[in-house]
DNA sequence: TTGGAAACTTACTTATTAGTAAGTATTTTT
DNA sequence: AAAAATACTTACTAATAAGTAAGTTTCCAA
């Protein structure tokens, strides 16, 4: 794959969760990258390309550390915990997560970039409620509502506190997420 | 005052939390309101003083709301029960909270907008925390966390499900809220 | 009844946006 | 060595954005 392309998707993804899908232009990808405007369009015709490539590589970036830990026979708390550390890092590098940065904008992307990001918000519920399930089967996590509930819960206040991080400077964001954790020991 | 001024605010507030603030522009206002362009910028010189006469008056509606309740006695149960019933409202009309829509765009923000979303949602916090507390000495409440964390983590709950519930459709709102709710109970 | 403020419209300007058509240089394939 | 694909640039177009200056209508107060 073209390294050009790769870079282009990369600044993209940095441009959408730091100014938002509806702030950024092809003008700031092809400054930054000593490029003209046109050489974005030759690999993304279209801006709603370019978004769906992003979600995209996002949705394999996902299923890849899914696997991975897998294979490492990660256990339910460190699967979480592992999940927990993307947000923390997000947080330390002040950026907002590509759900909460697309979700408010859903409704002017182009219908394969919704379709696209759909697929990826469902996927990461689905797999937080299978995690919690399985590891409260095993006693790792105590809870008493629905575990689908308790997944969209979890995954909203880390989309959402990233948002809030912004505006609220001081908002101490590790002890944050480790309320959550400790919330769900037995 | 002007009902033109009002019909402003109400119709920007309204595209703020559907379509974002970097996606609307004054012609959507001065088309749906049947006037021009120019109209708009009579009343606001900038769409920066739209942005934050939207915010304050938020402000001003909440603070109404708190003195409402504080008037009428609502307990902390009430209280917490009818800041929850805002944002099923919200969810019932396909719309974000204020908050909620201008936080990822923040950094496009004009400083003074920036400094009224900062007041809004520290005064949406502050007041959750006392209302925390005060409703857990009285036995309302059970909770081990911090109650500013609480607090933060119940607004980014409310605040992320209403992105969420744009993104997956079949999101139960009112059961995710009664969870919420379940979950403080002693 | 006249002066002036309020509430606009007309008619623009300037900047930026996404997007394209046609051309060029470089590398790769045949 | 010729053909063709790759990776761009040049030079635009058309649309839309925010914003403004100057003029017009309407209404109210002195």
């Amino acid at each position: 794959m073209s390294v050009t392309r790769e870079r282009i998707i990369e600044l993209g993804e940095n441009l959408i969760l730091t100014k938002g899908y509806n702030a950024f232009s092809y003008q700031d990808i092809s400054t930054e990258l000593g490029i003209k405007n046109a050489a974005v369009h030759y690999y993304f015709p279209t801006k709603a390309n370019l978004g769906t490539s992003i979600v995209k590589t996002n949705i394999l970036r996902f299923e890849e550390m899914i696997d991975n830990m897998h294979s490492r026979g990660f256990d339910e708390w460190k699967q979480l915990d592992a999940f927990i550390k993307i947000y923390i890092k997000s947080h330390r590098e002040q950026k907002l997560c590509i759900v909460g940065s697309l979700g408010p904008d859903f409704d002017t992307l182009n219908e394969t970039t919704q379709s696209e990001l759909v697929k990826m918000t469902e996927l990461i519920v689905s797999w937080l409620t299978e995690i919690l399930n399985s590891g409260k089967e095993k006693g790792y996590f105590a809870f008493n509502e629905d575990a689908g509930n308790k997944a969209s819960m979890i995954f909203s206040s880390l989309v959402a506190s990233l948002q809030l991080s912004r505006i609220i400077k001081n908002l101490d964001y590790k002890s944050y997420c480790q309320a959550i954790q400790e919330g769900l020991k037995p």
